[in-house]
DNA sequence: ATCAATTGCAACTTATGGTTGCAATGAATT
DNA sequence: AATTCATTGCAACCATAAGTTGCAATTGAT
């Protein structure tokens, strides 16, 4: 039998661009949720509850429907504040990798930078996206603090941002406990001050 | 047509323990390579030059072949030394957690906690044999530390370590770039005395 | 009301993971 | 040396899921 007609609309069909996002919406929270690789698109019609042969219509594979899912998501990057000294700026770069870190998107990006380093295209993509989120903001707060003459001249800037990134994926990946405001305070004291015992207290 | 007999034999089969330990090699050098979700027990089989069928009557599935093959990887992991002060003590903290980070075993096993959170069976391995590895020498570290009172006493002992584990994870995962050696100096002399103006230099 | 574009649908193809029955191998035992 | 028997190899098969195709149905615009 093929095509007896409709005994009545229930809700109209989603088309056009309204179809686009929502499958983009979609696609990020499958990929925040079951990574990369077990991503497949005929789930994600399923959940968007839309007709698979649409979706491979627009996207030739998977690869390009992660890519236009991750890049529409980067859009909405938040941007660290200007509190006034380097601590304070610290700890609003780190919330805002934290943040990043725990948000859908972050999630998918750091586990195709991790798990996928095979598939050139994706992880190029991921890549580049999780580096533009890591160096628009932390290049002002540096040359701030370098401006001040807060910071010690015989230290990368890089390595403070990424050993405080890093903290933070340890934190959420590995460990898996949230990156509590107490935590991201505590790791940007740590990277500060120093853990040894000749130094005087992270107490402003 | 059906087994007709070998014209001259190559070389021999391999069998009995011999066989389980070829496997489990493959599984883990795979594991690395291309992550838990992309292993396929048929390709393991190609590569190591067996029959596939011979590996699914050993393991009932991909699973348990992976946990017998961490299981046996984690067997050989090595211990940081006792260097006499705090900073020499925590850079060969930082090495091991880097060489490990490095390996076939350490490299899957992280992969797995960061991609496969979902299955649960094989994450609880993979969590249980990281929290083995990051949990044995540095307690010791830490109270030599402690008793020569060169550690500030409000700073937590496991925040230190998973900061510069979260480093060298950041490094080696997410930049792609190895943990040379004078990465990790760096990291620890961060970590160690910070990176704020107002303390004296990390020179030893 | 008609038309063109878009989506839905169902059937098909293909690739791959996993299973099964039986032949071949090889090491131990006699 | 011959026999035995657990182990491995092999080929065919089954099941599942990704991806494709042709056509009907829907929807918004003219």
């Amino acid at each position: 039998m093929k095509g007896l007609p409709r005994h009545k609309n229930e809700t109209p069909q989603v088309r056009g661009e309204a179809f686009t996002q929502l499958v983009l919406e979609v696609t990020l929270a499958q990929l925040a949720e079951v990574g990369y690789e077990r991503l497949s698109i005929p789930a994600v019609a399923a959940l968007a509850g839309v007709n698979k042969t649409s979706i491979y219509r627009r996207w030739p594979g998977k690869a390009d429907l992660v890519r236009d899912s991750l890049g529409a998501a980067m859009s909405h990057a938040e941007q660290p504040a200007d509190t006034g000294d380097l601590r304070g700026d610290l700890v609003g770069l780190a919330q805002s990798v934290a943040s990043f870190t725990q948000s859908h998107a972050g999630t998918s990006i750091i586990r195709i930078l991790l798990a996928e380093g095979g598939n050139p295209t994706v992880s190029k993509l991921a890549q580049s996206a999780y580096g533009d989120t890591s160096r628009h903001g932390p290049l002002e707060v540096f040359k701030r603090a370098a401006a001040r003459a807060c910071l010690r001249s015989d230290v990368d800037p890089s390595l403070i941002l990424f050993t405080i990134a890093g903290a933070v994926v340890h934190r959420v990946f590995i460990e898996r406990r949230i990156a509590t405001q107490e935590f991201i305070e505590q790791v940007v004291d740590l990277v500060l001050f120093g853990a040894s015992f000749e130094k005087q207290t992270a107490e402003p």
